[in-house]
DNA sequence: CCACACTTTCCCACGAATTCCCACGCAACT
DNA sequence: AGTTGCGTGGGAATTCGTGGGAAAGTGTGG
């Protein structure tokens, strides 16, 4: 999967860029849902099979999985790129994620993250200025 | 890895030099990202490589792996030298690391470091002032 | 069941930013 | 003094981001 952070407008149509990089990944369509901290999730048709497949599986029995189900699943959405490499995003996800006017998109393992400027900002601050656990980097870092 | 501290001056479209003594290590590409203490690490691709198969095997459930990623995964680029050995640095990072004018580029162990001079100093009359302990010192140096 | 209005989807177009390539001047070394 | 490598800048072609208009689809009320 790539990576990369990139700014971009949506317009008044709710229409977002798909970085060109991701393009070909989400080519056979991509299903969009709610994510962590308030972002969205955007995963390729193959990704999201795997996420299906798992969230079946899950017990009716226990309230947390079935309140996860109605976060992760109930409000995702089927959408495939324009002819100008964007996406529409549905009016109920836009608003859970306050996308209007400037947003990022933010490649991630296995996923696309869509924010808010704001609040991707507000986390970053935050992040910069709490750097992660001395273990945590020097595992990745070395 | 080779070492040495080099000043630069970044042009008006990002530019910036690497040094001559590593452009043979990065030929093949490199990743750009952000960096501890307001810098950029560049990595060469194999360095790379191994980086993001740990961040990839992070834990999605804990906060703090998440933020992490979206710090040093999602704020990645990768990048190549162009024919008179410099690099392109995307905005996002430029922003980040408040590289306009004159910059400093530094050798580490497993990666370069690029600071803005303003900070370079900054950081580094700090340590002259508050010298690292005595316990770190006689580890390293003997 | 039909008509109307609104929303969504598809397509086209243009300005802006990026990328690639080439060129100059300085400095050091032969 | 010539030559080579290096740091810096600029121009042109291409890609990219953004907006708008027309057509198709959807839901509502009569």
């Amino acid at each position: 999967m790539p990576f990369g952070e990139y700014r971009y407008a949506v317009d008044d149509k709710g229409r977002v860029i798909v970085p060109p990089a991701f393009r070909d990944l989400v080519e056979d369509g991509m299903v969009i849902t709610r994510g962590m901290e308030g972002c969205l999730y955007v995963f390729p048709m193959s990704a999201w099979d795997r996420i299906e497949q798992r969230l079946e599986q899950l017990p009716l029995t226990d309230r947390e999985a079935r309140d996860f189900v109605r976060f992760f699943y109930s409000g995702a959405a089927k959408a495939k790129l324009d002819a100008a490499g964007r996406v529409t995003l549905p009016p109920t996800l836009r608003e859970f994620a306050q996308a209007q006017g400037g947003v990022i998109v933010a490649g991630a393992p296995n996923r696309l993250e869509v924010w808010s400027e704001e609040r991707w900002n507000a986390n970053l601050d935050r992040v910069t200025q709490e750097p992660p656990s001395p273990d945590l980097l020097r595992e990745l870092v070395g």
